[in-house]
Parts: structure tokens; sequence; C-alpha cells
DNA sequence: CATTAGAATAACACC
DNA sequence: TATTCTAATG
């Protein structure tokens, strides 16, 4: 029942007049002058030329914080008000679900209706999997595959590479999968990947990848990718079906543009190449998705693709204060090849963006706890900030962990935002693993999955035993496990437990059929599984928690109709949000923070290595150096009214300590826009959790005279004596120069970190310290002093 | 077969 | 450091 018996009366039935472009119009019962309608409030000239152009091919170039869901949203009700469209002729494509939920929701604000009636707004994916159950015989699979999901996709991948019998050691699985995620990305099927790249993967790269998509077909099984390759296929070799499409879908939409893959780009061009009404939203200079494939080349070629497309910029800023906007532009104007664009904005008040230096990471956590706490109360008398309007964004989700742990401490309440995920929790993923079964029984990843959780005596050896038995009569390996039961082939001990696993699923598969209640049977599966017992068993203090996950997950399964539907929104619903009351300090990864905005933004771990990542650099060169640049500009526009950027001059990394330089990109923020809180350290003094609040930050900064600074020009100097893209050791956080004398081996020296140690050799500027409680170290002389200096150690 | 200690190794972002 | 993998032991 998905739509289209209806639609296709809507067909017949939707004649929406021809009207001139641009020109309020009045149509089929529609009120009679569309730019008086309440949706077109507010909109200044560039949002309702977006608006109004409704016809034919548009890219809205959209900066940052310019409007740009406030003029999509509005487009959407025009096309529905002026008649033009029917809400489900309207196709309406985002890259989350989030936004395509905030979508949905503003157009019901706007019509004053719901668009419960809209049914081709949502992802990609989301659409993409609507699209292939409905036509998934045209690529050998029945209508009800499964989505798997990374973890899924990789177990079958080392099936698959120790089938073709090579050392996954040396091939790591995870490289494969990187090769075949990267060829879907680009509707890349087995046969037409170029001949060029057969070489990857040990020459056989292509190879296993059409072994592996044998494989998914014989377990009428997708990956993400597939979702979209699929319906390209389709759409490419069966123009009857395009066509159906075509027709019905009368006008595109699309948001987040450039972040657009080659996939993505063939799946829109060819749903619109015939009526070509079109368009795309983005901004080129918020491309950050460029290691999933994403291609800017879309949104810089648009106009060649779509001649004749309309091109409206939005850069008109409501949300961030002038300085904060001058920062970001500064930043991104060292990207070269930008389709440009210059923002500005009516404010004019408003706070520099603050940098701050710090010693080490924790150091940073604690400072941004106690400004956190500030703010939050107000600082000299303002208004306080709500928890709900701070947000922390990080380069790398490892990073949270520093703030989670002082937040803790502090008992400052945040949510984590993306973080591991609600769905990938191994007991999840188990007790999915267990509904998968129940629905279908072929499912044999999930059978691999639990045959043996919880431990029912079923090791490798009898596991081989049940493949080798299913594959003989190629069968599933819940019927091969059925067969070696009545031949009574299976040894004694796990023989009982594997009978009343098979007959369990039997018995849950039955209730599934008879339609019984999905919450009620997810919770005897649970229960006869032995699955929830085997966490009351297990005495370790994660346990509770886990059953605690259970029960939420049973809990979640009220939302929906049945097991079925639970499971498909599982696989396309990563995100989860949990709608805890209280405000909460939010901590998200940069990447998660794309299309949000918040009062007060921290930018913590500017330092090279890490933002921008040197894994990026390695791999990308210069992309992907700009993609990391554009990442600090989506970070920086995160932001309202203030900023505060900072770096740690020491940070933990696999538990070993290493240091780095301020951020390049810190050098790029204009100097005009930036407060530099003094970098501490630099004039002594404890800082710290314990240090007196009077003297925190604020205060400092009065007298910061910015760049000029001593610890400013320091920084400077450090950083033109090095090579870019060295290890560098830390410039900010020097501790007295002085104490740099020279050391000679048996020396016993004092470092900050990790104690007194005695000298073992020398290097250059680096010393060999054996540490009495540390071990051995590697260190920049400049970090430690003579032990008997130990007390005029600032810190 | 399960358990366990010790070693290896890891970490960038997501639908 | 923290998790995961391997090999050796029970």
């Amino acid at each position: 029942m998905s739509g289209f018996d209806e639609h296709d009366a809507f067909e017949a039935a939707a004649i929406a007049p021809r009207v001139g472009s641009g020109l309020a119009t009045r149509a089929m019962g529609a009120r009679a002058d569309a730019s008086a309608a309440p949706y077109m409030d507010g909109l200044n000239p560039a949002q309702r030329a977006a608006v109004e152009a409704l016809d034919g091919p548009v890219l809205m170039l959209a900066g940052a914080g310019t409007g740009k869901t406030k003029a999509l949203t509005a487009r959407i009700a025009h096309l529905l008000t002026t008649g033009r469209a029917r809400p489900n002729e309207i196709l309406a494509v985002t890259f989350t679900n989030k936004a395509a939920r905030e979508m949905k929701e503003r157009v019901s604000r706007l019509l004053g209706q719901s668009v419960e009636g809209m049914p081709w707004m949502g992802t990609f994916h989301s659409i993409s999997v609507k699209i292939l159950r409905r036509h998934a015989e045209l690529v050998g699979l029945k209508s009800n595959f499964t989505i798997l999901d990374t973890d899924d996709q990789l177990r079958l991948l080392k099936q698959v590479i120790a089938a073709a019998d090579i050392d996954e050691k040396r091939w790591p699985a995870r490289m494969l999968a990187g090769l075949i995620d990267g060829w879907k990305n680009r509707a890349l099927v087995p046969e037409k990947v170029p001949s060029a790249e057969a070489s990857a993967y040990n020459n056989r790269g292509t190879e296993l990848y059409a072994a592996y998509q044998a494989r998914l077909k014989s377990l009428n099984a997708t990956d993400f990718g597939d979702l979209l390759l699929h319906v390209v296929v389709i759409f490419q070799t069966h123009p009857d079906v395009l066509g159906q499409y075509q027709r019905w879908l009368k006008y595109i939409l699309v948001d987040e543009y450039q972040d657009t893959n080659v996939a993505q780009y063939l799946w829109l061009r060819l749903l619109a190449q015939a009526h070509r009404n079109i368009c795309c939203v983005g901004d080129d200079d918020q491309s950050i998705y460029g290691w999933r494939g994403a291609e800017v080349g879309n949104i810089l070629r648009f106009e060649k693709d779509f001649p004749g497309a309309k091109v409206v910029r939005l850069e008109q800023n409501y949300r961030s204060t002038p300085h904060i906007l001058a920062a970001a532009s500064g930043v991104i104007a060292a990207n070269a090849g930008r389709l440009g664009k210059t923002l500005w904005t009516e404010e004019t008040e408003g706070e520099k963006v603050r940098l701050i230096g710090h010693w080490d990471g924790e150091e940073e956590a604690r400072w941004i706890g106690e400004e956190v706490e500030t703010l939050q109360r107000g600082r000299r008398g303002a208004k306080g900030i709500s928890l709900d309007d701070m947000a922390i964004l990080v380069r790398a989700s490892h990073q949270m962990r520093a703030f989670e742990d002082r937040f803790l401490t502090i008992g400052l309440p945040y949510r984590v935002i993306g973080g591991p995920r609600f769905y990938e929790r191994l007991e999840i993923r188990d007790a999915m693993a267990y509904f998968r079964l129940a629905v279908s029984p072929e499912d044999d990843l999930a059978f691999e999955r639990v045959v043996n959780t919880p431990k029912r005596g079923l090791g490798d050896k009898a596991q081989q035993t049940i493949q080798m038995a299913a594959r003989g009569n190629g069968v599933s390996l819940l019927e091969g496990a059925r067969v070696l039961l009545s031949e009574g082939a299976i040894s004694g001990k796990g023989a009982g437990q594997l009978r009343a696993f098979v007959d369990g699923v039997d018995r849950w598969h039955g209730a599934v059929q008879a339609a019984a209640d999905h919450v009620r049977l997810a919770e005897t599966i649970l229960e006869e599984s032995g699955y929830t017992a085997m966490w009351q068993a297990d005495k370790t203090p994660e346990a509770p928690g886990r059953l605690e996950n259970l029960k939420e997950l049973v809990k979640a399964l009220e939302q929906f109709e049945n097991l079925q539907g639970f499971l498909e929104h599982v696989a396309l619903i990563m995100d989860n949000e949990t709608d805890e009351a209280g405000a909460k300090v939010s901590i998200m990864t940069l990447h998660a923070a794309k299309g949000l905005e918040f009062p007060a933004v921290f930018l913590p771990g500017w330092e090279d290595g890490l933002f921008p990542s040197q894994r990026s650099m390695d791999e990308q060169g210069l992309k992907g150096l700009e993609e990391e640049r554009r990442l600090a500009y989506v970070g920086i526009t995160r932001a309202e009214e203030l900023c505060t950027i900072s770096f740690a001059s020491n940070r933990r990394v696999y538990g070993q300590w290493q240091s780095a330089m301020p951020s390049r990109f810190i050098d790029e923020l204009p100097e005009e826009h930036v407060d530099v809180l003094t970098p501490p350290g630099l004039y002594g003094g404890g800082y710290g959790a314990a240090a007196p609040r009077a003297a925190t930050i604020e205060d400092r900064a009065m007298k910061a005279d910015v760049y000029n600074s001593p610890g400013w020009k320091r920084l400077q100097e450090n950083a033109n004596q090095r090579g870019m893209g060295q290890p560098r050791e830390s410039r900010a956080a020097v501790i007295d120069l002085k104490a740099v004398s020279s050391f000679t081996e048996g020396d016993r020296v004092f470092h900050v970190k990790f104690g007194y140690g005695t000298v073992e050799g020398i290097e250059a500027d680096k010393l060999d310290v054996e540490f009495d409680k540390a071990g051995p170290k590697k260190i920049v002389a400049r970090f430690v002093v003579p032990a008997d200096r130990a007390d005029d150690v600032p810190f």
C-alpha cells in the first residue's frame, strides 16, 4: 500500500495550470495572491526569488545561516498552494532523518496542516528503500530484503575473503569494504569498475566485489550503498519504471546538494531529466563529506548539467555576529576553487571570537567546564545562557571523552549527540538479531550472530558443521541445523540446546506470522532464548546497564505496528534522539553539528594533526586540507553569539603523551576579530581547577594585548621556524625557557606530567628519560626541569 | 569448549 | 589507555 495506486488517480486529477514564472498566480482554489501568503512573510528578496522560481532548474547557493530551510519550506508551501503539485508529487530529499523531520514540521506549520501525505520527503536512503521494495525483483531481490549495517557487511566480507583463500591479515576486510563503498558511491557495478582500479586489493578487488554482491543476493540482502545503486541500475535499465517516477514526482528539491555523491547525482538526474523541475540547495563551503564520496563537483557543475538554470545566492546571514562571520570568512578564504559568496549581516554588536591555549587536554576540558558554568550563570551581570544553547564541537568522537569525564565529575548535565549509538550497542544488536530471525528465519547473518549467544555449547566446530550442511543442501543455516538434528549428526552436548534454539525460532516466526502482539513477543523471545538471563547472570558492572537498554528497546517497539516495521526503522534511522528533560550542554562532532546553531559554541582541539587531521592531509593532500578547512568554517558558523576556540599543547594519544602545535587554521583567523585569552602558563601562576574564580579568563582577557602578547609572538616565531606537517612540539604553553639548560646523562629531572626521572640519553633537543613512575619516555628538553627546581615549574 | 592472560592494535567524520 | 584478538590453559 505504498501509495502507488492512489498516485495514478492523483496523476489524472492533478491538472495544474501553467503559469508565468515569478508571478503571483491563481490556481485551483488556492488563495488569490500567493505572494501575500503567510509563508512569504519575512522573506528577503533573494529568498523570495528562490521560492517563486518554481519551474525549471534552480540552484540555491545558501551560505551558513542564511535561512535556507526557511526558503526551502516556503517553496514547498508555494508549490502546494499554487496547485502546481500535490503533496505526493513532490520529492524532497535530505541527507539526515533529522533534516527530513524538521522540514516536515516546518511545512506543516507553514500550511497549518499536517503533511503526512508527503510520502516522498526523506533521505536518499529511505526513499530508495521505498522504491526498491517495489521493484526488488528487477535486481534479483525479494521485496522483503534485509538491510545490512556496517557490522554485518564486514562479517560478510570476511567470509567472502576467506572463501577466496586470501589472508585477511595482509588484506584487511576493511580495506575491501572501503573500496566497495567507493565504487558503490560512484554507482559502479562490478563489471563497470574501471580496469585501472582492478589492481586494487591484490588484483582481486573486482572479483571479490562481484562475489560479495552475489552473496548479498543469495541472502536477499543489501548494504547501504546498494540501496542507491540498485535504484540507479533499475532506472537505467528499465525506462518504463523510470518514466513512471518521472511523471509522478513532478517537482524535486534537494537539500545539502554539495554532499551528493555520483550515485545520488545520477539518481537525481535520471528523475529530473524529463521535466527539469529540480531545485538544489547547497553551499560548496560546507562540503565536508568527501570521504563518503561526496563530489563538490556536483554543485560546481550544476549550471552545465541543467542549462538555463536559475542561480540564487542567499548571502544575508541571520545567525551570527559580525566578528564570528568575519572569522569564518577569513578561514574559508584560504580555500581555492570556491563558487564564492560573501556573507553579510545587519547585526553590528557582538563579541570577538575567543582563542585560548591550554597545557593539556584535561585542562582544556576543565576550563571549558568552568566556562560553561560561568556562561550559564551569566557573565558580569549579563543574562545567563541555557545549557541547551551551548555546544562543544569536536573533530573526532574520541575527543568527547575528556569532556564527558570532566562534566560527570563536576555534575554538569550534558548530552552526546551521535556518539556510540544506541542501536550499535552489543546487546541491542544481539536482540535485534533475534528479532530478525523471528521475522525471517533464513537470515543467516542473524543466525550466526546469536546461535551461540548465550553460550549453547556451539563453538566454531559445530557452527562449521552447520555451515557445511546448509551449503551442501543449498538452504539457510537454520534449515541446515534442522537437517543435522534430524540426522542426529550433531554431537551430544550442543544437540539439545540447538534443538531448543531451532524450535524457538520456529515458534517465534509462527508468532510473527500470526501477527501476535509484537511487544509481548519481543519480551518472550528475549526470555526464552535465555538472552535476558545471560545478562542477569553477568556480574560485570555494565550488565545492569545492558538490561536497562534491552528494556528500552522493548519499549521503543511500542511505537511500531510490528517487528518488520521496527527493523526497517532501525536500519535507516541511526540517529537516536534521546529527548530527556532538563537543559544540557551538547557534545558532538563537527560533522554532526552541520545544520545546527547555538548561541555559544566551543571548538576545542584545534591542533595540527588533530584538526586539521593528519590522516586527511596524508591521504588527500591539499584536497583533504581544504575539506578540513571547510569543517572549521562549519564549526565557527554554528555560533550565534559566542565562539570559543581552544587548543592544548599536550594530549594523550593511545595512552602516550604527545605534544602538538596549534592548528594552522588559528593563524588564518583574522586577528582583528579575535580575542586572545592569555595562554595559561605564560604568566605562570596556578591555573586550573583550584584557581580562584576571580582569576579566570575574563579578567585576563582584558589585559591581553591580542596578538602583541609575548605569548602570541612566541607562538608565531615557533611556527615559522618549523616546517609544515612535521610533528612539532608545543609552541604555546612554554615552560620557563631558562630552565632548559644542558642536561647530561644521569641527571635527575622533573616533568609536570610524569614526575621525577633520570636522563638516560640525549638526542638533539630530546631526552630519553626513565621516569620513576611513568617509565621510559622521549621528552622534548624544554618540558623538563632539573629535579631540584621542580618547585619552579609554574603548573 | 570456555576461559583467560597477554599481545596487538587502534581512532575521523555517517546513511 | 581500552578494546579486541590469539594462543595457551583448564
